[in-house]
DNA sequence: CGAGAGAGTGTAAGCGCTTGCAAGATTACG
DNA sequence: CGTAATCTTGCAAGCGCTTACACTCTCTCG
């Protein structure tokens, strides 16, 4: 079934039933009805890939992120997807599990199907790779990783700041014990956010007491991370979750084991993901604008009017303190010690 | 950058070339090093587009979804995406957002690319699709829709099955008011679980007093839905949620009201997602094997040695209940109204 | 009424890659 | 050393579609 087959059903050639499906050119309006009835009749599909190799146009965009299932992700992916309909475009996503790996070969992908524009919202990155990109004329956006080149355009959001905010917030309310709880330290823009948080720490209070754990990104490593930092007998009045989504785990490993947030300990996120709202306590955070990151995305890799198409441009984004219920002044004496099942122990006053 | 400029650069023909990278045929290992030696130097990518036009053979899975973000289509996914790159496929997902009409588009967008196998997994279908996909020579599996067909494998749940683990269960607990909170009613199978939940509850207890409210899947809207529930005068004992991610949100709105679960309301959810345990209360719900959902997809859209490819079968999956924290016995007087700061009335003894 | 201007359509040359076929190069053997 | 068998490689025909260019009509005007 292809444009032969409807070309010569509806008695013309294969250009004209291209230019009516395309709607280029000037076609003759009875002509071109009887060409859309002869699509109709055989139930004709175009060949896309035929399509993209002729006409060198793919109109189609990739976004490779680290997790799919961390909101965070998704939720740019979903802005950038309903810009580029707006307009045409169709985005593919492809996802590495924080894989340098699988970063390489789903870039690679991505170019073999001649993508339009390209963009990589993850965490992991080789600086082959940014060469690699760097040298194709491809338009490329890059969050967190990379620097500005003629084709490539930077969103960084400032990490430093919005931990600043949240330790600033926390070292009023009187925290000097405090567990940052991260994963993938292996990883450069990963470790370098634990880096930031001992940074600030020690700048906000020389004698604060601190640790670091890390575990898979997800609930349920918020949750081994928590348990982590709960049997290694440091006592923290504030736990830094790297992003909200680990957060919700914490939440519930704190909730389970009878302490109460914010009460014993204050917990922290980071992304402000729309779940942040809906777990109790809802979650302090720190807002990252994502609609905004993919709308960036979208005006950096689509071709337009008043688009800064490929415009190599470096933007910055500066997140902002959410306080919801999940903080509060730290408790006067160390948190109580974990109740045992059967008993629910004593209240405590938590101050 | 295309063949024939590493062809030339290896002093080669494209035959040879494709030759290698596609490792079929005999060639010299001395030229294939050459060969392989140019593509480096070059970054060649081949066009995966022209190769498809070429070969015929995609290679790539479509999979098509009601709501990417509801945990529930993402682990099918995940999990079809896995056994996909584990044979050498890829796979394409497209999000619908319960509209048809962007089914309708979906579908011919992965028929233009020419995917060698195609999952519907949605809840808003058109039989004249199902009907267009029917005539197709490709393999399609849908999940909770249509018939089979030769080409067709058809995956159910036995949605009235878990239903019926619930009601049996709430019912055990001595629950005989409840409401039902639902999404998208005017989606026939979306209207068919509220449906059968009311047959159920009419069987199980004939003076059975039911409501049933509908607002947007996810948490958001069950958040909305408890609030139309609460404000209704109503007062059930329990609330059955279609599904969990919008459970969630009604766990947050009663806990704001100051309901206690279960205490005072029980709250079921549906499907199981990971987020279900992770919740305070953990979530009492049915469980539906999503990874198996996702292999069964796989196994009959890759062909292979021991794979059912396009066998037109039909699989009928059995939830089983799974009782977490979010259920109890019903309370013997209603449940308390909302405490409120601003007093939010009398106290309601319902039946 | 003839020429120029469009309008409508067809012809054919690719786009970059795969692959059947056949020729040229090697190797094996008697 | 000749010949057949086996390897390697190149040739060239598409895959289905877009598009520059050319051609045929039909009008419009002077």
């Amino acid at each position: 079934m292809n444009l032969e087959d409807v070309a010569k059903r509806a008695k013309v050639s294969t250009a004209t039933v291209s230019r009516v499906l395309n709607n280029v050119g000037r076609v003759r309006h009875s002509t071109s009805a009887r060409v859309l009835q002869a699509v109709e009749e055989l139930k004709y599909t175009p060949n896309l890939n035929a399509r993209m190799l002729a006409g060198g146009q793919s109109r189609t965009l990739g976004m490779i992120v680290s997790n799919l299932e961390n909101p965070f992700f998704l939720d740019i992916f979903r802005t950038l997807e309903a810009d580029a309909h707006r307009r045409g475009y169709e985005v593919l996503v492809a996802n590495t599990d924080y894989r340098p790996q699988y970063l390489v070969s789903s870039v690679h992908l991505m170019l073999g199907r001649r993508v339009s524009g390209l963009a990589v919202v993850v965490s992991e990155m080789k600086p082959s790779l940014i060469r690699e990109l760097a040298e194709t004329q491809l338009p490329v956006v890059f969050y967190d990783v990379g620097t500005a080149r003629p084709n490539i355009t930077n969103i960084k959001v400032d990490y430093r700041k919005g931990m600043q905010r949240i330790i600033e917030y926390l070292h009023g309310l009187g925290h000097r014990r405090m567990a940052f709880i991260g994963h993938h330290p292996t990883l450069e823009p990963l470790n370098n956010r634990k880096r930031t948080f001992l940074e600030l720490a020690a700048e906000y209070a020389p004698r604060m007491k601190v640790m670091t754990v890390a575990s898979a990104d997800g609930p349920l490593g918020g949750q081994n991370a928590a348990r982590e930092i709960l049997s290694s007998g440091f006592r923290p009045t504030a736990i830094v979750c790297v992003n909200d989504f680990m957060a919700v785990g914490v939440l519930r490993e704190l909730h389970a084991q009878g302490i109460a947030v914010p009460g014993d300990i204050s917990v922290t996120g980071f992304d402000d993901i729309g779940l942040a709202g809906f777990v109790s306590p809802a979650l302090t955070t720190a807002h990252i604008p994502r609609e905004e990151i993919g709308h960036l995305i979208g005006e950096a890799l689509i071709p337009g009017p008043r688009s800064r198409h490929a415009a190599g441009r470096e933007v910055l984004i500066e997140p902002s303190l959410v306080v919801r219920e999940s903080t509060a002044r730290a408790p006067r004496a160390a948190p109580r010690r974990r109740k045992v099942a059967a008993s629910r122990a004593r209240t405590r006053s938590g101050r």
